[in-house]
DNA sequence: TCATTTTTATGAATTTTTTATGACGGTCTT
DNA sequence: AAGACCGTCATAAAAAATTCATAAAAATGA
């Protein structure tokens, strides 16, 4: 289960207004209510990001974080911590634990997102800027589509489709695991539904002749051939 | 002679943090804890960047800006202000005061040095004062936009979209990257905001037909276009 | 080869999602 | 006090996604 965020926080109504506002933020939330829980779900899998109470009982969220950074399993996730209003001279020393960024409680949801959204853009890696193969070029950062140099116009689907395509040539991919990668493990979609957008795929990439390169696997799925 | 980085900051241990990371980064630093001192400093010698708390015992942060930004001598100097949170409904009034950037305590010290090398970087190689890009024009030290010496006239925020924009022409960015980017990070509004503030630069751009240069990514963001 | 079955392609209707737009109340400037 | 500007919201409008029905194609088995 890799996406996730946990939450390193003793008190349970504030673990709940986490989990229910990240959750409808269409995030996947882990809740631990000690930093010795927390060091125990670390050592199965990592999340993206980490939100730790400064207090907590047994071991501080301070000091969690502290040992987070030496770990270098774990030092490059990013971490919030929240603070009560009254912690707030000790912030100065947070920073020294490495934390990325921190928010005061009591806060509002919205912020809470807006800074985890900042801070997931900021250290995620930036991508590749540009992708070719089989005669198409993709830029990423633009995201635009070219068969030498012309435009080809798409739709976001189909562009996030031929991405994953680009990305994993020659390889079949069956539907389930194009529903799982494209549109992402939580929605739910008609397996069917990906015909449709491999059909419009192809559409506006014939004037160009490179229709072919979507090839279909009776029985199987699809495959991105050169 | 030469090459430091002048701190003027009252709160000693934030002195102290900003001393610690950027000595640690290579810098030189020298301390002011009042802008009073700060001035006498400047007269013997100029630093190549100033970093100034927003409120200061005396003269405030904004006054010295503005009193630096008239004396011919120092009004190349980029200048970096610190403000607390709650000082942040001020923050339009520090880039009047000719602010290159600023800060919001509390803040990592990573982020910090992130922002000098950013400035540095732009204000060494002086970037001419004025941008053109898709037939317009922007004088970012008056604050105007010309298309084809015509006066484009829009609001502050406008402008500084576009001003993103100009810099980075022909990328998308999702709302959440342009409030971060033209807002700030750590203000909080609305994504939606910015489909308004992009609706009003379209609607200044039209008279002159160049509405179409901000392109909308379905699904995604918004781009001017190349 | 032919009939049958299974799988995919395709067009179109419908629903859902996303963006554009106008209006409002509030704040700051002049 | 008037004007400029901002952020938010409600709603209209546009675009795209999903599903469904059916045609077409490929595989299967005798």
């Amino acid at each position: 289960m890799a996406r996730y965020i946990l939450v390193v926080e003793d008190d349970p109504d504030i673990r709940e207004l986490l989990h229910f506002s990240l959750t409808r933020d269409g995030r996947t939330v882990v809740e631990a209510e000690s930093a010795e829980d927390a060091q125990i779900l670390l050592k199965r899998d990592l999340p993206e990001l980490i939100i730790v109470d400064w207090m907590l009982p047994g071991m501080s969220g301070v000091k969690l974080a502290k040992s987070l950074r030496k770990d270098e399993r774990t030092s490059k996730i990013p971490i919030i911590m929240l603070t009560a209003r009254s912690e707030e001279a000790d912030k100065l020393r947070s920073f020294e634990a490495g934390i990325d960024d921190y928010v005061t409680k009591p806060f509002s949801p919205k912020e809470l997102i807006a800074r985890i959204k900042a801070l997931l853009r900021r250290t995620s890696a930036p991508e590749d800027d540009s992708l070719v193969f089989a005669g198409i070029r993709l830029e990423l950062a633009s995201y635009k589509a070219f068969v030498n140099d012309d435009r080809v116009a798409m739709g976001p689907t189909e562009f996030k489709l031929l991405v994953f395509f680009m990305r994993n040539p020659d390889r079949v991919f069956d539907r389930s695991q194009l529903v799982d990668e494209v549109w992402g493990r939580s929605v739910v979609v008609e397996e069917r539904t990906v015909d449709v957008h491999i059909l419009r795929l192809r559409k506006v990439l014939k004037p160009w002749g490179r229709d072919h390169v979507i090839e279909t696997v009776r029985g199987v799925g699809y495959r991105l051939a050169s």
